[in-house]
DNA sequence: AAAAAAC
């Protein structure tokens, strides 16, 4: 498999300035961040399309020499994003996907079906961390969009031994559309490899087959949300005692008290209690110091990346606030000012706090004459699963949700995010950090332009503005009015979207 | 209150 010892140097915060400036508007995609596929027919169905693609770049795409791609080392990166490693295991930072001793159909995979070019920072650093033995757990915090999706999915996919057909990678999601999301890059990435694999979501009503009708799972990685992984555990539909590689996506999350606590550290138990060896990896763009704390405990000899939170704001996504009147004036800012202005710019996600102003949300744009569509958990599974593929497809523009999609939901097109209300914890008046960050991020994938309005319109609004502010030492610029055009206009124009 | 949920 990979290289033991390697008689190199710890990772460093690497700084190196770009040597470039950056690029206008959508940067070209030199490293690995992940889909990137401009949708060129929003009604076609992408398999057919990206065949073609995939044969006329195979040529391009396998022959990249690697002087090229040590000459681009520094460029695009989207922000020059400070990483710290904490380490007593020397590692070499990988610049190219070739230092990774990865099998020859996971590169071709990484170059002609994603086409990735070179690894992205987080990915340079976390994969030989990953990859090699001893296979120590890891603790990995990098930014919104840098490509943290490729890091584990790659581990798990090379770490498989593909004639042994048994589970032996899990992957734990907190949604049904993440991870059907992790999924669907998995069987991209990993389309050479021949690895099979399986997404334990709850099914819709239409293929719906008793568990116990079922036959035990085959496939060789199980990527799902926690409810439907225990139910096949517990029925012994998916054995464990192969798995050597576990992963958290949105660990912080995942491993939070009013969060998914209690199922991941059951799933953990379960695995560890039957499996000799298993490599536990936890992925964020969010640890707070409660939650790194309590993670810190429940891994084992671990590796560990982070990320101060005065540098975890994208740079590239510009923040406003807005000052309305009334609840009733934020609707009027969406749609006369927001969605007019912003509807040649790219896709819009509008986030909500509760499933009801959703609701009352969508049904006040509708009648208003526009279209948009809304997801919350009490959607139907089906319909769920529609609109997030109608919206991924660009056939909707604007997308209502709570934060069910507050986390890790990557569609490259969304460049506005709208908080109609700004995130709060439960039972306290903080503001929720986490999901704040999270939700920005939805925009500026891989370094993308952005804009985020947020909508307030109370004094309990601009204290908890005013906190977020502080608390990730970025600046929120204001709207001037609420009720002029020409300062939205310049708005958009500041974030360099029109 | 949001998220998962073949209970």
């Amino acid at each position: 498999m990979a290289n033991a010892a390697e008689d190199t140097t710890l990772a460093p915060p690497q700084n190196a300035p770009p040597q470039n400036a950056p690029p206008e508007n959508v940067p070209p995609k030199r490293w690995g961040d992940e889909e990137d596929d401009p949708v060129e027919e929003p009604s076609a169905s992408s398999s057919n399309s990206e065949e073609k693609v995939a044969s006329e770049l195979k040529v391009e795409a396998l022959t990249i020499n690697d002087d090229e791609s040590k000459i681009n080392k520094f460029l695009d990166e989207p922000q020059d994003s400070n990483i710290t490693a904490v380490t007593d295991t020397p590692y070499e930072s990988a610049s190219s996907f070739e230092d990774l001793n990865l099998s020859p159909d996971l590169l071709k995979g990484l170059y002609v079906e994603m086409k990735f070019q070179k690894p992205s920072k987080i990915q340079g650093i976390s994969l030989p961390m990953i990859l090699n033995p001893p296979h120590k757990d890891l603790i990995a915090q990098a930014h919104n969009g840098s490509g943290k999706t490729t890091c584990f999915v790659l581990g798990m996919l090379s770490r498989i031994d593909p004639k042994l057909k048994m589970p032996q990678a899990l992957c734990v999601c907190p949604t049904r559309e993440l991870a059907i999301q992790n999924v669907e890059v998995l069987r991209k990435m990993g389309k050479y490899t021949g690895i099979t694999s399986e997404c334990a979501v709850p099914m819709d009503s239409k293929h719906y087959v008793p568990i116990s009708k079922q036959p035990p799972i085959s496939a060789q990685v199980v990527v799902g949300t926690p409810g439907t992984i225990k139910k096949w555990m517990s029925s012994r539909k998916l054995g464990v005692t192969k798995i050597k590689i576990l992963v958290f996506d949105e660990a912080d999350h995942m491993l939070a008290e009013d969060g998914f606590k209690d199922d991941s550290l059951r799933i953990k138990k379960d695995i560890e209690k039957h499996s000799s060896h298993c490599q536990v990896l936890l992925f964020s763009a969010t640890f707070n110091e409660n939650v790194k704390n309590f993670v810190s405990r429940i891994v084992k000899d671990y590796n560990q990346l982070f990320v101060k939170k005065e540098e975890l704001s994208l740079e590239a996504v510009k923040q406003y606030k807005v000052r309305c009147p009334d609840e009733h004036t934020k609707t009027l800012v969406i749609k006369d000012r927001i969605l007019e202005l912003g509807e040649h710019v790219g896709q819009t996600i509008i986030f909500v706090r509760t499933r009801n102003s959703a609701s009352i949300l969508h049904k006040a744009l509708v009648d208003l004459g526009y279209a948009v569509t809304t997801i919350q958990g009490a959607v139907s599974a089906e319909d769920r699963d529609k609109i997030v593929q109608e919206f991924k497809n660009n056939l909707t523009k604007v997308l209502i949700s709570t934060d069910l999609l507050a986390r890790g939901f990557d569609q490259q097109q969304i460049n506005l995010v709208i908080n109609y209300d700004l995130p709060v914890k439960y039972e306290t008046s903080e503001p929720d950090y986490e999901v704040y960050l999270h939700r920005i991020g939805r925009a500026g994938r891989f370094g993308r332009k952005g804009a985020v309005f947020n909508l307030l319109c109370s004094d309990r609004d601009e204290m908890l503005m005013s906190k977020i502010e502080h608390y990730f030492g970025s600046k929120v610029a204001e709207v001037k009015s609420w009720d002029s055009d020409e300062d939205f206009n310049n708005a958009l124009e500041v974030a360099g979207l029109l």
